[in-house]
DNA sequence: CGGCATCCAACACGATACTG
DNA sequence: CAGTATCGTGTTGGATGCCG
């Protein structure tokens, strides 16, 4: 953790920015967190083990694709869990890993800064289209 | 804050999930944060304000492109002040507001998470190449 | 039921060239 | 220096159809 205060912390020199060693993960972790349908499914498996159907049934604006993709994603990174019960008519459950629930717990505390600054945003937003002059004089 | 729990732990049950209202400007905010290249802006305006080009030149892989653009995304939203001096050689500057630096702790939380948990995610990915198997009994 | 392969459209992104 | 406009492309992601 302090390792990445310590690497953004640095003034953005010549050229280095923070270590292209930890930017790699932390974007792959990004590009789970920042994806919409990840953060859908983590937060939708809150509530416990769902089967698939469940869960594109709890998801309207999903494809099977998109969430086949996803929670392969998500399994393959421990996010969650696939268990698969050998019966004649397939079932398949996913559940949220403790990794699973520890991530949970980030997104919503994103979710909760999102909730508690979307109007900020919103109204920036607004005013921005309104009158984005933002000038100083020359000194 | 709470509405957003209050919404998430809702069993997922007929049709609705979460609130599409609270999901739409999740996501919204979920576009930046998952962004790399605002998280990268982001982060390394965390020194203090910054000029275009300095900018460009902290973020390296970064087009004229891209960076304009994110700018003007961030700078909408609020989250970077865009200060323009009028001078014979252009100089605009960039710097973090408030609620920049409020999403920055947010976006530093979550690369905490990244860095705590990227060893035992690399090591879910490699065993889950070498043997995946995850079935039960049919009970 | 759960999942995979294919096709195809939309879009995001980078490179380039140009302006004030 | 700080952008804007345009083009080409690689990837994302939805719709469809088929299989265990």
């Amino acid at each position: 953790m302090a390792g990445v205060r310590s690497a953004v912390r640095r003034v953005p020199g010549p050229c280095s920015h923070w270590d292209d060693n930890e930017a790699d993960f932390i974007r792959h972790v990004l590009d789970r967190v920042g994806d919409k349908w990840s953060v859908l499914i983590v937060g939708t498996l809150e509530a416990g083990a769902l089967r698939y159907s469940e869960l594109a049934y709890a998801i309207p604006g999903i494809s099977q694709r998109m969430l086949t993709l996803t929670l392969q994603q998500l399994a393959q990174d421990g996010i969650v869990s696939r268990t698969a019960y050998p019966e004649v008519p397939p079932r398949v459950e996913y559940e949220l890993t403790p990794l699973g629930r520890s991530l949970l717990r980030v997104v919503l505390d994103l979710a909760a800064w999102a909730v508690d600054n979307h109007k900020e945003i919103h109204h920036n937003r607004t005013v921005f289209a309104e009158g984005p002059v933002s000038a100083a004089g020359t000194g």
